[in-house]
DNA sequence: GACAACACCGGAAACGTTTACGGAACGGCG
DNA sequence: CGCCGTTCCGTAAACGTTTCCGGTGTTGTC
């Protein structure tokens, strides 16, 4: 089923048919009908390649998706829940989603280099960026419209949404706070990733907030992932003066630190209060319920897509406001925090 | 960076630089080295679009990806593990990889002939295969190569591998009758996904080899999430002659089997032996450690990488063996399996 | 030396679509 | 009646690549 077949069938010319279909002028109303219904009839589907060898255009934008633990987001259902919102927010642009896989070590320049020269789509969702992040400069010298879930430190202006860490961590920092904590520990990401360093701001004014003041050994830069959440747990507790309260700002994190207590007697809500970051399965499985923040993913999937959108016109000409952007999160109280600190 | 352009640095004819890049014939060899060294030194990079509009092949293989949390892989680094596997193995053979998200209800088959009419790629990965997957039908129809990460009640012959759910629970079940229980409940996923009905078949040999007779009330089929895991869990313990253990045989139910044992104030490994499937982030989360089962999986991505590759080649011409694979998995011991049954 | 076989290369036609351009028909206006 | 503007449509040229076909040379064989 060709266009030309379409043309044929309908008498026209494909030119004809290919501006009735696509929306655009010098086409009369009755013919542009004729045309879409028949094209819906006949289930013409235009060729993919030819739009885009033509018009320079695929109507596809790209995940990036780094395959490595040290994300915000990646790898579980909630993760589903971002791009099932990022899909139906994109569709009504006429977009499509592909999710592509950076290799483990792949360097995300060359992955995005790779992939813009072959020219797979027209827009990107970067993910995972940090604190000093090559891809964004790239795109930005390049011209290629972008959106970035998460911040980064580079001088010039993008487009980003980004957790809403200052308030997650001065909210779980005044809990405690108020529970009468004065020795808090902190687990954030390693520094390479961006929101590490906005952790580790964010706890130092809350603290000063509280009146408080600021221990360095307290604080835990490290990958996120469940041993390094174990080490550092047991780390932390073997200080002389050792925590009643544990920030864990890591994914997996939780789960280290869960089995790091135990092993050393230390029962979880009942001996020390615990906060996570982000609800997630494997928070769930957790034992007691640890208290942790939950947040709309799958409208923070369609704020993606409207930036997205927003990203792809402002390239056609149009100028937009520049999206720039902390999506909020709600705290959800679970058994791990309420326990007060020893008199 | 044309091939044009790429040809007239040469002074060559765009014919002779396409072959010497394609490796075909009709090249000698020096200048196919010059082709390269040039193409390489000047960052050539062809034209997808281009490309896939001749010659009919995009280079590029689909994961389908359905976003329901029935399937036996999805939404965790575990799946990143595979997917690791399935790119490195589609790179040997010149392959990339893109990852297709159905929508939430929408039906697989629309989803399929959708991008199929689009042509955006060659062959296709299929998971969370159902009992009758009308997929598999619609893509034999059309003779367009796939591999299916799971089996179907189709009765045409197709590729797949499929995890080998017979020796799991023939293996389990083995380990609790010799752990002398009689009475061992069965959470299974629903009806709809394939692997269900292996699995309750399996589980009935493998109490006839243990010479236990079959009780239905000690089967249950459902959703594997969480919740459902809970109320199942609930609903065998209610029974008068309560299961002493569990076979846990979905991805989430243990957490909900965890959280309804602990209500009723059974501790799992201690008043009731679990083994679960599939080792994941969340069951690692599980305190005590759960019992289940660990397998390759970036090998395996590995091996359906393999099997994509000889299904294009099949379309081809080439006939190659098909591929009906169980994929081993091992037995991970933890601390909610050792306990016996009570007297 | 004639002729076939072969290795290598250039020319050109596709693949399916978008889009700039020109032209026909028509109505409105002076 | 002449002219302009508008509406609608057809024509044809791209977009970048692969691949068939024909045409040189060169080598081999009788």
């Amino acid at each position: 089923m060709d266009i030309r077949d379409l043309a044929r069938q309908l008498g026209l010319s494909i030119g004809t048919v290919s501006r009735a279909l696509n929306d655009r002028k010098d086409v009369s109303a009755a013919t542009r009908q004729r045309v879409l219904e028949a094209a819906t009839r006949l289930g013409y589907t235009p060729n993919q390649s030819g739009r885009t060898l033509r018009s320079g255009r695929t109507g596809t934008i790209g995940f990036m998706l780094t395959l490595e633990h040290d994300s915000a987001v990646h790898g579980d259902p909630f993760f589903m829940a971002l791009l099932e919102g990022v899909q139906t927010g994109l569709a009504e642009h006429g977009l499509d989603l592909v999710v592509l896989l950076a290799r483990t070590g792949e360097d995300g320049l060359t992955f995005l280099r790779r992939h813009v020269a072959r020219g797979t789509v027209d827009a990107w969702l970067l993910s995972a960026t940090r604190y000093e992040d090559s891809r964004i400069d790239f795109l930005l010298d390049r011209r290629i419209p972008f959106v970035a879930l998460g911040r980064s430190a580079t001088a010039r202006p993008f487009a980003w949404i980004d957790l809403d860490f200052e308030s997650v961590v001065a909210d779980a920092v005044a809990l405690f706070a108020a529970a009468g904590h004065r020795r808090i520990g902190l687990v954030a990401p390693p520094a390479t990733i961006n929101n590490s360093h906005i952790i580790v701001d964010s706890y130092r004014t809350a603290l000063d907030d509280a009146g408080i003041t600021f221990d360095p050994a307290l604080v835990h830069n490290g990958d996120t992932d469940e041993s390094d959440g174990e080490a550092t747990a047991r780390q932390l507790m073997a200080l002389d003066d050792r925590p009643s309260a544990l920030l864990l700002m890591g994914e997996t994190a939780p789960v280290g630190a869960y089995r790091a207590l135990r092993g050393l007697g230390l029962e979880p809500g009942r001996d020390i209060a615990l906060i996570g970051l982000r609800d997630s399965p494997t928070c769930r499985a957790l034992s007691p319920d640890l208290t942790c923040f939950t947040l709309a993913l799958e409208d923070l999937g369609l704020a993606l897509a409207q930036g997205i959108g927003a990203a792809v016109a402002s390239r056609d000409g149009h100028d937009v406001p520049l999206l720039q952007q902390r999506w909020p999160m709600t705290l959800r109280l679970g058994d791990s925090h309420h326990i007060r600190p020893p008199v």
